[in-house]
DNA sequence: TCCTCTAACACTTTTGAATCGC
DNA sequence: AGCGATTCAAAAGTGTTAGAGG
C-alpha cells in the first residue's frame, strides 16, 4: 500500500491538552488515501487553482476512516484554514510573502455527499472529495470553497457523530488535516515544477501533454483526433491519475528528485511551513497519545492528528500568529474553547481562542459558526 | 511596468442515456 | 421483463495563453 504512508502528527498545528482529552471519545482514525502525490506536489510547493466558476483540486481530497461505530450516523465534512496571516508572491522561482493576508472571504464548508451516513458505510470504502471545487469569487452562489489567490490554506475534515449537519452532537466533533495537503491558491500556476507535475498526474491535462502545448502549435492543429474509446487500459491510467476514484490506494508515480527536496521557502519568515513536512509521513490521522509538539518524534509510525482546532482566529488576523510550524507560541494559548458566536466575541476573537473538538457547549453556539455554512452540491 | 485575473482555446475524461444481448 | 455490458454524445474538466485591468 504505498500511497498510504504512515502516521505523522502535524507538528505545526496547536494542540492542547484539551483536545487530548478528546481521543479518549473514540480511536477515529483517519488516512489520506493519496498521500504519495500529495507530498510529491508538497515539496515543490503545492498550488490550487481557483476560478470565478470554481475548480477542483488536484490532487484532491480522498481519505479513508477507521474507528466509527458501524451503526452511528456520521457528518464528515471540510473546510479551508488559512495557514498563516499572509499573502504571497511568486518572484524568481519561489514564493515571497507580499504582504498582510487580506481578510478572509465568507466562510464555506464542503459537506460530503454521503452525509449523513452510518460508521459503517464510511469506514467500508475511501471517501473522495473530488468534486469538491474552489473559487475566487466571494459572490459564488454555487457553495464553491471561497479563498483568495496567492494565499495559502490546508484542508481540514471534520467528523461529525450527527443524524444530519443540523442535529450535530458535539461531543463528538473530530477534526483532521494533514500537512502535506496545504497549498498555494493561485488563478494560474506559478511554479512551472507544479506545473510539470499536474501534467504528468492529471489525466484532463493529457491533451496538453501530447497534443502539444503551445497556443499557436494548438491552432496550426489541422484536423481533430476521433474520440478515443475507453478501454479498460485507460481507465487504469486514470487510476493512476486519480487515485481519489480508487477504493484502493494506487501506485504513485511520484516525481521526486533530490532537486525538488531542496525546494524550500527560504525567504518565509524563515521557511515557515516551507520545509516543516517535507520529510515527513503525515497522511495518516490517529487519534492517539497526546503529543509533544516540539519534541515530536517523526520517526515513529502512528501519531495522531486532530489537526488545526483554529476556526475562529482563521477568520482574523491573528492566523497569522499559528505555528506554523515552528512558531512560539505557548501552548497554554492552544487551549480550546467553544467558538466564540460571532456577534458578540470579537474580544476573544483577538485573543486567538481556539476551537474545540470536543467541547461542552451548546449547540446554539455553533450554529452561526462558519463551519455550517457547509454546501454539498 | 509589474502583477494578477479572466476568457478562449483544444483536447481528454466523465457521465448518463440509449441500445444490445443474454 | 430484468439485468449487465457496450456505445455514443454531451457535459465537464484540464493547462496554456494573450490580453485586460488595477
Amino acid at each position: 500500500m504505498p500511497n498510504i504512508s504512515d502516521s505523522r502528527l502535524n507538528p505545526s498545528l496547536p494542540l492542547s491538552q484539551s483536545a487530548a482529552h478528546s481521543y479518549q471519545q473514540g480511536c477515529i482514525r483517519m488516512t489520506l488515501e493519496n498521500a504519495e502525490l500529495w507530498k510529491s506536489f508538497h515539496r515543490i510547493g503545492t498550488e490550487m487553482i481557483i476560478t470565478k466558476h470554481g475548480r477542483r483540486m488536484f490532487p484532491h481530497c480522498s481519505i479513508s476512516l477507521s474507528g466509527l461505530q458501524p451503526f452511528a450516523n456520521y457528518v464528515i465534512m471540510v473546510d479551508m484554514v488559512p495557514v498563516d496571516g499572509f499573502k504571497y508572491k511568486w518572484k524568481k522561482d519561489q514564493w515571497e510573502i507580499a504582504g498582510k493576508a487580506e481578510p478572509q472571504p465568507p466562510c464555506r464548508t464542503y459537506l460530503h455527499p454521503d452525509s449523513p451516513a452510518v460508521g459503517g458505510h464510511w469506514m467500508k470504502q475511501s471517501l473522495s472529495f473530488l468534486k469538491m471545487k474552489l473559487t475566487n469569487n466571494t459572490l459564488d452562489q454555487h457553495g464553491h470553497i471561497i479563498l483568495h489567490s496567492m494565499h495559502r490554506y490546508y484542508p481540514r475534515f471534520h467528523v461529525i457523530q450527527a443524524d444530519s449537519p443540523y442535529t450535530v452532537c458535539w461531543g463528538s466533533v473530530q477534526t483532521f488535516s494533514f500537512p502535506e495537503t496545504v497549498f498555494t491558491a493561485v488563478t494560474a500556476y506559478q511554479n512551472p515544477k507544479i506545473t510539470k507535475l499536474k501534467i504528468d498526474h492529471n489525466p484532463f491535462a493529457k491533451g496538453f501533454r501530447e497534443g502539444g502545448t503551445h497556443f499557436h502549435s494548438k491552432r496550426c492543429r489541422s484536423s481533430k483526433s476521433p474520440p478515443t474509446k475507453r478501454l479498460p487500459e485507460d481507465r487504469k491510467d486514470l487510476c493512476k491519475s486519480s487515485p481519489g476514484l480508487q477504493r484502493m490506494p494506487c501506485t504513485s508515480q511520484s516525481v521526486e528528485t533530490e532537486t525538488n527536496k531542496a525546494f524550500t521557502l527560504q525567504s518565509l519568515n524563515g521557511g515557515h511551513l516551507s520545509s516543516w513536512a517535507l520529510e515527513q509521513d503525515s497522511s495518516e490521522s490517529v487519534h492517539s497519545e497526546p503529543l509533544e509538539l516540539q519534541e515530536y518524534d517523526y520517526s515513529c509510525e502512528e501519531q495522531m492528528v486532530p489537526a488545526s482546532t483554529a476556526y475562529q482566529p482563521y477568520r482574523s488576523l491573528e492566523y497569522g500568529k499559528l505555528p506554523f510550524p515552528s512558531s512560539d507560541l505557548d501552548p497554554a494559548q492552544t487551549l480550546l474553547r467553544p467558538p466564540p458566536h460571532p456577534a458578540s466575541t470579537t474580544e476573544q476573537q483577538q485573543q486567538g481562542y481556539h476551537h474545540s473538538h470536543h467541547h461542552q457547549s451548546n449547540a446554539a453556539d455553533w450554529s452561526q459558526h462558519p463551519l455550517f455554512c457547509y454546501s454539498c452540491w
